[in-house]
Order: C-alpha cells, then structure tokens, then sequence
DNA sequence: CTTACACCTTTCCCTTAGGGTAAAGTCAAT
DNA sequence: ATTGACTTTACCCTAAGGGAAAGGTGTAAG
C-alpha cells in the first residue's frame, strides 16, 4: 500500500488533487486507516490513475472522466465515442486558434506600420437609402445559432417552392429579419423572407423606409462593429431608431467554402431627429 | 446616450457582463442616473468595448486588458509587446493542441484494434540489475523545470571542464538524480553528476546496488509510467525500495531535435523484501 | 389615466479544478 | 523522547461571469 505522498510522487499528481478526486469520487483511495484516516491506495490503483491523466490530457472534465470510468461493461465502445467526439472538438478548437492566429498576425502587421489596431472601423462605409415598400413571403421562428444554416436551407428552400406555386416574381435577394437582439433560451426570433414583386395571398407589408446601410464582407464576428459604426453615423448626422433593425444574407451561409466569402447587408431604420435645442 | 440593454445588443455583451466589468473597473458607463442607479454609456464607448472583444479574442485576461488600456501615452508600444507575447503563447498552445491530437490518433487506432488504451504499459521492460559502485563528481542544486535544460548543458560543460583538467577517466554517461520528488518553489534537487573510474578528491561514492532500470524512449510525460510500471513489478516480486531513485540522461535535452529522440534511464533501488508470512 | 410589460437595479449563490494556509495529529528514525 | 517529515480537516480564494429572486422604472397601448 501507498500513502498519499508516494503515490502523489508516482503519478505527478498533487496530494491536494488526489484528496480532491476522492472528494467528488473519481478515485478513492484503497484503504482508509479508521483511526487517523490516513489514506492508502493500493498498486492497482496507479494504471487508474494514469488512466485519468491521460483524459485529462484530451481535455475531458472530470465529470466526463467519471462517467466514462462508471461504465464498466460497454468502456471500449463509450470510450471509443468520447474519443472521437474530443477529437472533433480539438480540431475545431485547432482552427479557431489557427484563425484567431493569423488575426494576431494582421494586427501586428498594421501596428507596425503605425495603424491603430482598430482602424478597420473607419473601412467600414454607411450610406442613407430609402427602401421602398415590398410583399414578403416569409417564415418566423426561433432559431438558435448553431441550428441557422440547416434552417436557413430549409426554409428558402421552402418559400422558393410557394413563390413557383404562386407564380410570383422575386424582387430581391433573401433576407433574414431578427426581431430580437438578445439571446434568449429557444434562439432568436428570426424571419426568413423572400421580397415579392406582386401583393399575394400569404405576404405581408415590409415598409423600411429609410436606413442606413453597410455592406460587410467577411465573417459575421464584425457584425457589432457595423452595427456601432451606424450607431454613431445615426449620432453624429442627427437620426434615431425608427424600427428594428435587419439584415439580408447575399451569400447562402451554408454554401460558401471561407468565412471571408460571406457577403452581408445591414440595414439600420432610422428618421431624423426632431431638433432639441 | 444608450441603455444597458442597447449598448448590450450592439457589442454582443451581455447585460451582465457589462455590469461585471463596472465592478471590476475595465470599463465604467458614462453616466449613473443619481436616482434609479441606471447606467447610460455613450456613443464613444462602443470602439472601447470593440476593443476589449478584440484582446478577449486574443485570451488576454480581463486584468491584463485592464493594464493595456490603463497606458495612455505609450499604448501603441505596450499593444505591440503584449500581442507579439500572446503570439507566442498562442503558437505554443497551437503546437501542443497538435500534439495532443496525435496521441489521441494514436489511441483511437489502438481501439480500433480492439487494444486497450493503456496496453502500452505491458511494453515497458522493467529489468533488475546490479549497479557497481562508482565515483561521482557532480554539482547539486535545486532547479526549476523551466530552467532544466540550461542548467543540464551549463553544469556539464563545468564538470567536463574539471575531468579534463584533472585528468580522470569517464565511467558512463552523464546522470542526473533527483533528491527530492516533490516540487518545492525553489524547484527540484538536482544532482547533475558524471560517473569517473578513479577516485579523486572532489568526488563522492554512489552505489546504488540493486536496482529496477528501465528504458524510456520519447517524452518525460511518460515518466510517471516508468515509475508505476517498476512500482507494480517491485510488489509483485517482493522488492521493496532501498534508496531514493535516479535517472540517467542518455541524450542531452537541449540537443535533441524532437521529444522522440530524448532516450532516459529510470533508476530504482531495490532489495528483496523480508518475508513476511 | 391606468395598466401591462419590458427593462433596470442589487444581492446572493454557483460554476472548474484545485491552491494556499493553518492548526493539529501521526509516523519513523534517531 | 524528540525531531522532522508527513498527514488530516477546515476554511478561504481563484476567473469570468450565469442564474434567480425581489423590487424599482419607463413607456406605450388601451
């Protein structure tokens, strides 16, 4: 038998951690003197042991580790499944720090030429439009984000049968209309719309009016920039908020190779603001 | 002047992030209405908030963004310093992701198999053999991890320097032993030490006498392996421990291109356990 | 003018995986 | 018997917020 300490120096892991570990239950020692408690784990327990440093490793949480230990029957296949589920995990994780990388990069290359590192904002371009009236045919639902492309596919999908039905004519691209900016538990409440050139049956009014407009390129993580950069255009030019804002996706998310093929409208309803002073 | 929940939904912030980071001083609303304790940010506080998105996006911790934002005059030189740093960190962090995912290649295609994950414990050869006595002339002191490599190259060039000078004979490769296993915050003590045929003033006697050697090709991470691995074959053969044990650097780690090519000696002085029943 | 409802406030507890420290008890060797 | 290394429990702390409760506001619609 071992105490805490030899064991502690046979597999790299702190006394502190092994007392953790037996406190949530992941590996109890072997034997507790009843008089002193003083912890004692046998030699067995050292494969164990290393067993859960190696997830550990593969970045499982303890509570998964636990899990995968309690399965005594079935270990290989769930292990096996855990596995591979991690795995995909890592190389998303890989990719996002690779991406995150090479933003690093570009923004030392732009400090080093004397740029700000937020310069980019001043890229970003706002223009005034009138949009005039249009007949959507749409669909509305809660969405949530990790679900967006498949019910993006599936409900153009859908409204483009309806309009060949009817007959209709399309007027514009597809658009895609949040009706509310914060996250909730069942997703955003997200509008799939097709403009519609006649007024049919099953379509409602669409009425902008007028609004800013940006044109972002790229991936959707700058979509707050756009929306501060019209934020203070409205500010500063004297307009305010005149209805929810929305935004109408050229690009099929779901079928564009990189994220910097994205091409994305912002349209921000304003009217100018009465005068104060 | 925007409210919480506006500035919220333009930055992608969270309501309650925002009120956090208030707490914590990183980034104040412009204005608290005296009476209902409301906060209003302005306009100009969306580019600092971007800005904080962006060093978050770069795991740069909240206090650190705090440091960066706190320099005024020299912001652009700190920036710079800092995310050339966080690069590193980065592609460290990227290299060790990647090598992580190897490995677990590695055990998914010896699940595949229908091997077990830990099936590479039964490749570990522990032999028992006789050391001689020898003559060691070293320097101890107590070393970081970090430091290790160094301090190997730097303690053996010394020592080199020394037999040459006195003209003594080398017995076996270069050794390092561990006095101590646990880690102390003035770091491990270590024996960096070379075996000499000849006794001479400045040398001490080692011997070792029986020991378990074991083998180890590849990265130190499998230590704690060897050490369970000798563990288990001491208990079921009746050896008990005799001495504090040692290891044996067969490479030198700072010379050696991959952690494959590093080659390690694990020491583990044993005699036979009196019988007990 | 009232009411409904969305929005705001503070306060308290919870999360992960342990680290640090203190006070007190215990083991083995000298 | 003493010493020094080891062990025990108990308590507080971390980073970056999330969740919920209880209560106060703002505003738009009826």
């Amino acid at each position: 038998m071992l105490t805490i300490g030899e064991f502690s120096n046979i597999c790299k892991v702190s006394t502190k951690t092994l007392r953790y570990y037996a406190e949530i239950g992941l590996i109890l020692p072997d034997a507790i003197n009843e008089e002193n408690g003083y912890r004692y784990y046998s030699i067995e327990q050292l494969e164990k042991m290393l067993f859960i440093n190696r997830l550990k490793s593969y970045h499982f949480s303890l509570e998964e580790i636990k899990e995968i230990l309690k399965s005594e029957e079935q270990i290989e296949e769930k292990l096996f499944l855990a596995l591979a589920h991690k795995k995909k995990d890592m190389e998303q994780k890989a990719k996002e720090l690779d991406k995150t990388l090479q933003q690093l990069d570009h923004d030392l290359a732009h400090l080093k030429q004397g740029k700000s590192i937020m310069s980019y904002l001043e890229e970003i371009e706002v223009q005034l439009v009138e949009v005039p009236k249009m007949y959507l045919m749409s669909i509305r639902k809660m969405v949530h984000e990790y679900e967006f492309a498949d019910e993006y596919k599936n409900s153009f999908c859908n409204l483009f049968q309806k309009i060949q039905n009817k007959n209709l004519t399309m007027y514009a691209p597809p658009m895609v209309l949040f009706h509310s900016a914060e996250f909730s538990p069942l997703g955003l409440d997200t509008e799939f719309a097709i403009p519609i050139v006649e007024y049919a049956k099953g379509t409602r009014d669409f009425t902008p009016g007028l609004c800013l407009k940006t044109v972002l390129k790229g991936s959707y993580s700058n979509l707050s920039s756009v929306y501060a950069k019209q934020r203070e255009w409205a500010e500063t030019k004297g307009y305010e908020s005149s209805n929810a804002l929305y935004e109408v996706y050229i690009t099929d998310p779901s079928q564009v190779e990189s994220e910097s093929e994205l091409i994305t409208e912002v349209y921000y309803p304003v009217r100018k603001k009465a005068k104060t002073n």
